[in-house]
DNA sequence: TAGACGTGGAG
DNA sequence: TCTCCAAGTCT
């Protein structure tokens, strides 16, 4: 029996190593942050519906008050969903608020009004994707489950494959990857506990732009930072157009009637945006969404 | 599966 | 300034 020979390929990382390091790491370095120090699962999935695509640092004061004003999914549910979406004030995409409405109602009528601790259960909500269905049964219930994120996903695809960014989309091999890392049942780090380990390496550390290598716990046995941190190559990775569109037209709509109280006259939506026929179109999809609607009256709300 | 979907801060 | 990016989901 002889060992393979080492020299032609690189030495596989341990994933032993990387259970050890990041989770000491995360001892030292985990932020205290509400949905993390009190993990109950409705808070932890107001959290996450509130972090898709949003830095912390701005979903806190909105959690702070939406936990006070709805401590749990009946309190929500028992209001108007323009409610929820005003609550959600500045975050972006407002149809998350709506989403997390209707989740609400649904574990109100369907689930005893507690939020669910499966991840079938909780990813037959609205809202509630394959990253956000293992952040909650990992984070509130425990359990065991790959938890991808984008900062996961960067960690990973650095470390062991030596790359800049992952692709656009979760490939089966990442996932297959990602199921291997995951340490063992009965393992001194609990899945859970490396699903959080990885994602706030990722988000202090190991970030997109400006990655903090001195700081990592893995940068020694780390393919991307070994191979001096090669930068992205193929496609251009695809911005976000904002100016002029739809989406931009959309918000400016929606922000005059968050910050009205009562429902206001087409005139005031309409010196919100200069392109008439821009306007028209948006604020039908908005009415077609559920996001705004026309009063009786003939004026519009949330 | 690519594109739509908000917002604001960092580099 | 302007581009890029932030704990994604849905169609």
């Amino acid at each position: 029996m002889t060992s393979p020979p080492r020299s032609a390929l690189v030495d596989p990382v341990d994933p032993e190593v990387l259970h050890e390091r990041i989770g000491a790491w995360f001892d030292d370095h985990a932020r205290s942050l509400p949905w993390r120090d009190d993990p109950r699962p409705w808070p932890v999935m107001v959290s996450e519906l509130m972090l898709q695509q949003t830095p912390v640092v701005r979903v806190l004061p909105v959690f702070e008050a939406w936990m006070e004003r709805w401590p749990t999914p009946a309190a929500l549910a028992a209001e108007p969903v323009g409610e929820a979406v005003r609550a959600w004030g500045r975050l972006g995409y407002p149809r998350r608020a709506q989403r997390l409405h209707a989740a609400a109602v649904a574990i109100t009528a369907e689930h005893g009004g507690e939020v669910p601790g499966t991840y079938e259960e909780l990813i037959a909500l609205p809202g509630v994707g394959d990253y956000t269905a293992a952040a909650i049964a990992s984070f509130a219930f425990s359990r065991r489950h790959v938890v991808l994120d984008t900062n996961v996903r960067r960690v990973f695809v650095r470390v062991l494959e030596g790359r800049q960014y992952p692709h656009t989309s979760v490939t089966k091999a990442e996932r297959d990857l990602a199921t291997t890392l995951m340490p063992g049942e009965g393992a001194d780090l609990d899945a859970h506990r490396w699903a959080a380990a990885t994602m706030e390496l990722g988000a202090l550390v190991c970030t997109a732009r400006s990655p903090q290598c001195a700081a990592c716990p893995v940068a020694d046995v780390c393919r991307w930072h070994q191979a001096g941190h090669p930068e992205h190559d193929g496609p251009a990775r695809k911005g976000q157009a904002w100016a002029g569109t739809d989406r931009q037209c959309r918000g400016r709509l929606l922000a005059v009637l968050r910050e009205s109280a009562d429902p206001v006259p087409k005139a005031d939506l309409d010196r919100a945006w200069d392109d008439a026929a821009q306007r028209e179109r948006c604020l039908d999809s908005l009415l077609d969404d559920g996001l705004v609607t026309l009063t009786d009256s003939g004026q519009f709300t949330l």
